[in-house]
Formats: C-alpha cells, sequence, structure tokens
DNA sequence: AATGCTATAGTCATATCTGACTAATCAGAG
DNA sequence: CTCTGATTAGTCAGATATGACTATAGCATT
C-alpha cells in the first residue's frame, strides 16, 4: 500500500496529471509492477491531497466534464524520497500465490501433477518471451529495470520448474515414496481425492 | 483468495484440527507461503463450512473453552483437488512490491541509489542464508519443494542486484545520462528532490 | 437527427482483510 | 491461595480494495 503512495507520487512528480491519465497509464504500461485498481488509486489520491502531498486543481478542455489535475507539492516531494529510500532499501520477503499448489503437490497422482506442471511450464515460458520482447526504454521511466529484474526472476523460475518436471519423472519411484512418508497422519474418513 | 481456501483445505486433508491450530502453524511454519491473518482464515474457514466444504464438531479438552475441530468433507475433497490443478496449471504473474522502487531509480542522486541497493542486497543475502538453513524434511509436507522454488527465486534476486550494483558503479556517466533522458517533460515548480 | 459505439472521468455499495481486543484456563512464584 | 504472565481460542470494528455502475462527450453511420 505504500508502494502504491510512492507510484502515484512518482509520476506525478515526473509530470501533473488527472486521475484517468494515471490509471491508463497504469492499466496500460505497469500491469508487471503494480495490480492497484482504478477506485484505489482514486481513494489514495484523494488521501494524499488531504495529507498536503499533492493539491489539485479543476480543469475543463472544450466542455467536457471538469477534471482535476493533481500536482506534488514540496512536502509531497519529500514524502516520494522517503518513500523511494525506504523501498529501495528493504526486501520484502515475497509470497508467491502459486507456492501454495506445490506444498500440495503429493496430493495427486504423479502423472497428473506432471501434466498440471507442464502446463505451468507453458504459461511461464510464454510470459518469458512476452517480457523479451517487450521494447528497451518503455516510457522513458525506469520500467526498463522493471523489466530486467521481472525477467531475470522468470527464467529463474523457468528454470526450477523444469529442473523440477525432470526430477518428478526420473524418479517416481522415490517421489512415491516421499508422497508416502509426508503423511503419518490417521488416514481419515474417506480416501476419495486418489493420491 | 482462493489460494488461501485451498491452503487450509489441504491442511485439514492431512488431518483434522481446530482454528488456533491451523493458525499457529501458518504463522509458524508458512510464512514464506502465505501472508494471511488469523481473522481471515477463521472467515474462510466459516465461509467453507457454509459451503459444506467442511464440518465441525465442539471439543472440550478439560474444562478450557471449547473449540471448534474442522474436518474436510467429500465435498471438500473434491474442491481442493479442483483448486489444487487450477493452481498448479497456472502461473499467475506475480508484482513484486519492491519493484516500484525500481521505477524510479534514477531520482536520487547515483550514490544514494547504490547505499539504498547495497542495503537491500545485504538483506536478500540475509534472506537467501536463511533459506538454505532450513531442515530439509520441514514438516512433512511439500513444504521442501516451497523452501527450495524460494531458494531459487532469491539466488536470482541476488544474482540481479549484484549485477545492477556492479553496472550502476562502472558506469556513472551513463546512467547519469539516462537519468537526463528519462525526464523530457517539463521541470516542474521546485527541484527539491536534488535529482 | 437518431442510433450506437467508444473514450473520458469518476463514484459507490459491497466484499475482504486485519489490528486490536476479549476472555477463559493454566503454570509457577511468592 | 492468589497474583502474574503465558497459552489457548476466537471476535469485531474499522480500514482497504474492487466489481459494477453512472454519466457526459465526441464521432461515425444510417
Amino acid at each position: 500500500m505504500d508502494e502504491r503512495t510512492l507510484l502515484l507520487l512518482g509520476m506525478l512528480r515526473i509530470e501533473s496529471q488527472h486521475g484517468y491519465q494515471l490509471n491508463e497509464f497504469i492499466e496500460h504500461n505497469l500491469g508487471r509492477v503494480t495490480d492497484m485498481k482504478k477506485p484505489t488509486a482514486y481513494a489514495l489520491l484523494d488521501r494524499l491531497e488531504q495529507a498536503g502531498a499533492i493539491n489539485s486543481r479543476l480543469e475543463q478542455e472544450g466542455n467536457r466534464p471538469p477534471r482535476k489535475v493533481y500536482a506534488i507539492t514540496e512536502q509531497g516531494r519529500q514524502l516520494f524520497v522517503r518513500l523511494l529510500s525506504e523501498t529501495l532499501a528493504s526486501a520484502e520477503p515475497y509470497v508467491i500465490a502459486g507456492d501454495v499448489g506445490l506444498m500440495f503437490l503429493d496430493a495427486l497422482p504423479l502423472e497428473d501433477a506432471l501434466k498440471l506442471l507442464e502446463q505451468r511450464l507453458q504459461t511461464v515460458r510464454a510470459q518469458v518471451a512476452e517480457i523479451e520482447h517487450v521494447p528497451a526504454h518503455h516510457m522513458g521511466l525506469g520500467v526498463d529495470l522493471v523489466i530486467e529484474h521481472q525477467a531475470a526472476l522468470l527464467r529463474a523460475d523457468e528454470a526450477w520448474l523444469t529442473q523440477l518436471i525432470a526430477r518428478l519423472q526420473a524418479q517416481p519411484a522415490k517421489e512415491a515414496k516421499e508422497a508416502k512418508d509426508a503423511q503419518p497422519a490417521q488416514p481419515s474418513t474417506t480416501a476419495a481425492s486418489g493420491a
């Protein structure tokens, strides 16, 4: 949530903009950097204005509905530098949603698991391919660095997955045994999930 | 949010448990897998019970306050397999919070940026070290795989960061130029953030 | 000159999540 | 025995986030 604030301040630091503009840019170009949705952005802008980090003036173009153009204030710049420093210096341990699936890999028959992991691998490969084709100097922001970073992580992910699949294919016996070892608990009522 | 449901179902599939038990385990052992908090878990358990995926019976131990022991139902097992399959097959493009910072790296003087990135690198290294010392067969679940996966990603992260720092140190001129190029917009009111 | 379509600009009711709290039991110190 | 602090078990008000919606303007088509 602090990163979202940082993002908005950073964008306004580059250029004063109205809400719609900010949201369009985020939606179209920053899908990899944030998943903040429109209403959240408006809410944060309101809060930032309350706090004096940005201010807004109404602007009328033609006789379209008037829109609020937000500009960063001196106070906002200070907040920006503070948030940026904090964000750069720290490394929040990330939580990867898909990892929950790995925890229960042994609940599925090996064949099924392999099929699903191969699907996942396809998806990851597609993501790598896509990100490698994003043109450099994408938007003049440091978005390039983010793209690089994400590409590096995605490639690591691809490599790991590939190796996992190979391992599972090569040692079905061993992995099956591990799966057994993993549940010394009571066999419980029904056993229908078919492990 | 679906992963959270999957996690709870998966844990109950292994063994019937009461809420407190589930939460303790998550808090102490699954910090890397999920960041779900206690009240969220209770809310999801309620919802799963409404939906018939789990049921609960009250259990009294000594004369401590009675507690609800949740058990997965046949319906719940089916849901579990479905969610697990979906999760394993897909690869949601992850959003790394810290990446927002990278976007605005050029807003700081190079020296400052380097100092901050080095701090980040320290943190990442500490995380790598920590994760490499987690004992294997940690809890008998597939948690091992998750640990491996996260270790792989963390090492990739470390390598990328190291290389970024080297690049920034080696080519201060070029990077400084890029920083200039990055903002052909208006110089705006105050220029106090000192870029 | 009415119709439908897209872009613009934002709002709001609802769903979701969590920090802070309640409340009972137990174990040990004095 | 009774006070203190830890453990167990959970709840709830309030903060956050978002899907779905409103509403106007411009433009092309018929």
